[in-house]
DNA sequence: GCTCAAACTGTTAGCGCTAACATTTCAAGT
DNA sequence: ACTTGAAATGTTAGCGCTAACAGTTTGAGC
C-alpha cells in the first residue's frame, strides 16, 4: 500500500480511501491512486484491514450438506443478497454431526465473521453460549421455535409434517408410511405427520428411518423396507424429494403402480419433483426466500436498524401432482 | 489474550504457544493456560494471527455451482483432506460466469489465502496473470492442460466424449445426438463426441445447447429439440446426469422405450445414475478423488515438498447399465 | 556443587491496514 | 484581501496476534 502511495504521491490513507470511500476523495487524486493500483498490481489485504477496522465482511453459515440440493437455493438467495451489500459468504458443512457444528461455529467466530446463519434450531448448549456471547447477529433457519439465539426464519417442520398427513388422508389413503432421515427437522415433521394420523380412526403409521443425509439409494431400500412392514400401505410421506424419487423408481422396478397402488410424496419441491413421472407431490418450501431474508434480517441488524420480529415465518404449501 | 495471560500468570506469548504448539509449553502450565481460556471464553483472533503469521489456514475453492452435485463430492474430498491438515475451506460459486469468478479470485487474494483450487483449466488472462503473481500454490481441476497455471488434476473431457461415442457407436447407434451446456468442459467432450463420430461412416451428430448449469428441465426440453431435429435419433449422450434423467423422463413421458427405440447416456455417474429406471449408462469420474488429489498437492506445495508431476491424470471409465 | 545444553518462558517489534482526529486547501461570501 | 466552513488529505496510534530472539530454569552428568 506504501507502494501505491509513493507512486501516487499521497499519504496510505488517501489509498485507502480511494479504495473503500471513493467518493471521499478527489476525482483527480482519485484517478492516479487507480493508476497506481493498476501498475503495480496492488491487492489490498483484507485480513489487514479486517483487523483495524474490527469488520470482516464475512457472513459464516452452516449447513448440514450441499449434496443435498434442500439447501443450494437458500444459500444462493444468501450468497446473492449479501454480495450486493459488500458481504462475502464462508460455507461451512457439518455432514449432521453436532460436534462438526461446534468446530466449525468456533472457528468461524474466530475469523471474527460480522454475522452467522445456521440450520436448524437445535444446537449444543456450547454452540449456543459461544454464539450468544460472540454478540453478533446470527439467524437460525428452515424450522421455527419461539426462542432464538437471535433471529430465525423458515416454517414449521411440525405444522408441514401436519399439513401432508392431511392431505393423504383428505385424499383416503389411511395406510401411511414415512421415509426419512434422523435428523432434528425430519423428527418434527414426523412428529407432525404422526399426530394428524393418530386423530383419524383406523389411520396407521408405519415408518422407515434413515441416516440422515441418505437421499436415492436410501428411498428405495426405504420402499422395501415399509412394504414388508406393512404390504397393504396405502401412501408414502418421503422427507424429501431425493428420497421419494428413489422410492418412485423402486415402485417401477417392483412393477408398482404410483399412485394406483401406492401414493408417494415427497418434501422441498426440488426441480426434480415436476420432472419426474409421474411427477411427485411434494410440499413446497419457500428456500430461496429463507435465504434472503435470512440475509436481510442479517444486514438490518448489521445497520443497526431496529428488526420488527425476530422470528420470520416463511409457510410452507402442499403442492399436489400426480403421484398422491 | 491478555486477560487470560493475566489469569495463567504467564505472558501472551505463552498462551499462543499453549494454543498452537501445545508440546511446547510445560504440562502444568498448558493445564492452567486451558483452565484461563475455558474460564473467560476466550475465542483466539484467527484474523490478527493471520496477520502476524502470514498464513491464513484457509484454501480457497471455487466451483461453477453447487446446485449441481457433480462438484459436491469433490468438494467434500477436498475439504475433508484438507480440514485434516488444519485447513479450512472457503467456497466460492461463479454460476459459469467468468467476471463472476475475476472477482472471486480477487476477492480471495485479498484475504490471503493460503492456496487455491479452481474448476477448468480457462480462466480470463487477468486471473491468470493474478493468480501467478500471488505466488501461492494453486490447483486447477476438473480438466487436463499441458500448461496449467500451476498443477492441474482431473481427466480429459475431449476423451471422455470420445469415448462415449466410441461406446454407443460400438452398440451400433449412428445417429448419434449431444445434449449439454454451453461451459467449456461440456464443449471439450462435445469435441472429443464429434471427432469420434466423425471417423465413422454414416454416423451423424445432432446438437442441442443449453444454458450451462441447466439439469433435469433442460434435459427435458433437449430430447424433444433433438428429435425435432432428427426424428431417427438413435442415442443420446447427456453432459451430465441430471440432464440425462430429465431426457429419460421425457422419454417414458412420450412413450419412447429406453433403450429399445432411444438410448440414453450420462456423465459424471452421480448417485441417481444407478437408480432411475432403466437405470443409466454413464462416464465415471473419481469427483473424491479429485478433491483429495488437489488437496494433497496443494498440501505438498505448502510443506515445500518438491512434486512429482504438476499433471494428474485421474482417467474416467464408461460404466455401461440399462439405459444404452 | 558445578557445568552445560535442553526445555521453557519472556521481550521486542512488527504484520498491513483503518479510526479518529489534525491539518491543509479552496471556493464562496463579504 | 479576508474570513469561513466544507472538502480533501495527512498524522498518530493502535487492531490482536506471532516471529525471532533473549533470557531463565531445569536436570543430567561429572
Amino acid at each position: 500500500m506504501e507502494d501505491v502511495a509513493r507512486l501516487a504521491g499521497v499519504s496510505t490513507m488517501t489509498v485507502s480511501r480511494a479504495i473503500r470511500e471513493p467518493a471521499k476523495v478527489a476525482p483527480a487524486t482519485r484517478a492516479r491512486v487507480t493508476a497506481a493500483i493498476a501498475k503495480l498490481g496492488y491487492v489490498p489485504n483484507l485480513t489487514a484491514g479486517s483487523l483495524a477496522s474490527q469488520r470482516s465482511g464475512i457472513i459464516a453459515a452452516i449447513v448440514p450438506t450441499i449434496d443435498n440440493s434442500i439447501f443450494a437455493e437458500t444459500m444462493r438467495g444468501l450468497t446473492e443478497t449479501l454480495a450486493a451489500a459488500g458481504y462475502q459468504v464462508l460455507l461451512g458443512q457439518t455432514a449432521y454431526d453436532e460436534s462438526a457444528e461446534e468446530a466449525l461455529v468456533a472457528a468461524f467466530l474466530g475469523r471474527r465473521v460480522d454475522g452467522m446463519v445456521i440450520t436448524g434450531v437445535k444446537h449444543s448448549a456450547l454452540t449456543r453460549k459461544r454464539l450468544i456471547k460472540a454478540g453478533i447477529p446470527v439467524v437460525e433457519t428452515w424450522d421455527l421455535t419461539p426462542d432464538p439465539i437471535d433471529m430465525v426464519v423458515g416454517f414449521s417442520n411440525r405444522d408441514a409434517g401436519r399439513a401432508i398427513a392431511r392431505y393423504l388422508l383428505a385424499k383416503g389413503y389411511l395406510r401411511l408410511g414415512f421415509a426419512g432421515g434422523g435428523d432434528d427437522r425430519t423428527r418434527s415433521r414426523l412428529a407432525g405427520f404422526e399426530a394428524a394420523i393418530r386423530r383419524v380412526k383406523g389411520a396407521s403409521l408405519t415408518r422407515a428411518m434413515l441416516p440422515a443425509g441418505t437421499s436415492f439409494r436410501g428411498g428405495r431400500e426405504a420402499l422395501g423396507n415399509l412394504l414388508a412392514q406393512d404390504p397393504g400401505l396405502q401412501a408414502v410421506f418421503c422427507s424429501n424429494d431425493a428420497i421419494a424419487v428413489g422410492a418412485l423408481m423402486e415402485c417401477r422396478r417392483r412393477g408398482i403402480q404410483v399412485p394406483r397402488d401406492l401414493a408417494i410424496a415427497g418434501f422441498a419441491d426440488l426441480d426434480i419433483a415436476a420432472e419426474v413421472e409421474p411427477a411427485l407431490t411434494s410440499l413446497q418450501v419457500r428456500s430461496r426466500t429463507i435465504g434472503e431474508e435470512a440475509a436481510n434480517m442479517l444486514l438490518a441488524r448489521l445497520r443497526g436498524e431496529p428488526l420488527q420480529a425476530t422470528v420470520r415465518d416463511l409457510g410452507f404449501m402442499v403442492v399436489p401432482r400426480a403421484s398422491a
